[in-house]
DNA sequence: GTAAATATTTAGGGGTGCCTAAATTTGCAT
DNA sequence: ATGCAAATTTAGGCACCCCTAAATATTTAC
């Protein structure tokens, strides 16, 4: 059965795909626990079971991490594009907020066939953004890769544009919201106030500046202009 | 815990509330085993959890079968609900033909929350069939019934309308949709030809007559004019 | 380089829902 | 009424995925 895969799997897959760097380091068990909210020793064992797979999905040394193998991130890829097409369907179709989709998207991603997904896809009109910015992977597993900063790492003094917003926070997204710091804004850094203090930035067109928590900071991604 | 409730959960109550007729009658362990595609000691065990619980879903006794209390019908309801409403949603929004729903539909009942329930009923303005004919119970667990005759039981003679078809067999389906055997047509019946022979029925407006399989015609529900 | 701190794995178990094989109950037919 | 066939339940197990506690490997700090 080269196309099992439960639920279960599926989030691993992800939480790897999503700790993994652009570079593809390995994923640590501890990272993976805490990213899904499970215990460590339920960790090693599914990634037993994940690099035992045929084909294995993830490469797995004692002690040294996880990395996605081709399959293991072709799944991944998949499920993150239903989960993302799933969010912009249910904003731009059935008119939720974006702080609503995550929700119905984390459970919903798992169920999602494949021609339910190019149903939705041609629907959207085969999109590339979800209403967070976050880019949806192609039906064959691509990704093209924007080359961005987090807004709490961007040098001070640079103009630049909003690409994205973590989905994963309600609350964060309404106050985003309400501030105007949504994919595609513009703004600039203008510094970060020291002792964990806020980024102050200013955005397009506006003569105010903002402090933005470090929390919040850490949300946001950011691309040149 | 009120509201739990997994996938299996859901799949039994909905086979119970099926396999009891409109009077309630009992469901029997074989006939839940043999609907669900399961053994029958598989549904003892979920029988006795389900009459375990609090509320209990089922009251059940032993070698007696099983029958839905006020709470299971309820959830059972709102599953049906979800179910209808998804084939529906399919069809009107995504180009679904009829025959595709079912699986579909099948599977993501499971996972529609209350609130994209609501959603999706508000988008198609609260509708009250699916594609099938089949009523959609309210958003409050109520379904209005209308009086029917299954198609191999209607008597010679009777001049009336299709209510629903089963919605299982998309093969069936396509084949009902190609003769125009569909909700809402109106068609009389001639006779049933003896030893497991076909139904002969006239559409109404044609002059040929149809001969029905028994199989068919089972799938089939009429009600008068 | 070694000891302490941290990360990870092994060991042992739990809940759910499924299975087969064997025992039991029911209800029908004689 | 009794004996048999069919329906149902009990008994015992398996797979999945989770857990805690204890053991072990790695990393960090001195």
């Amino acid at each position: 059965m080269p196309n099992s895969g439960s639920e279960s799997v599926d989030d691993y897959l992800k939480a790897i795909l999503e700790l993994s760097g652009p570079a593809g380091e390995p994923a640590t068990s501890n990272r993976i626990a805490q990213h899904l909210g499970v215990s460590a020793p339920s960790v090693t064992g599914m990634l037993r079971k994940l690099s035992a797979g045929n084909p294995p999905c993830v490469t797995y040394q004692k002690h040294h991490g996880a990395r996605l193998t081709i399959e293991g991130r072709r799944r991944a890829l998949r499920i993150v594009r239903r989960h993302r097409l799933v969010e912009l369907f249910l904003c731009e179709v059935l008119g939720y907020s974006w702080d609503e989709v995550h929700e119905e998207a984390e459970r919903l991603e798992h169920f999602i066939s494949g021609k339910l997904e190019e149903r939705i896809a041609r629907k959207l009109g085969n999109p590339e953004f979800d209403p967070h910015g976050d880019r949806i992977p192609s039906k064959h597993g691509t990704l093209p890769k924007r080359k961005t900063v987090r807004l709490n790492e961007a040098p001070a003094g640079h103009t630049a544009v909003v690409s994205s917003v973590s989905d994963r926070d309600p609350e964060m997204l309404r106050y985003l919201e309400r501030i105007g710091l949504v994919p595609n804004c513009r703004l600039t850094v203008l510094e970060h106030a020291p002792f964990e203090g806020p980024t102050m930035v200013r955005f397009h067109g506006e003569q105010q500046s903002r402090g933005i928590s470090p929390k919040l900071a850490r949300a946001v991604l950011l691309h040149e202009i």
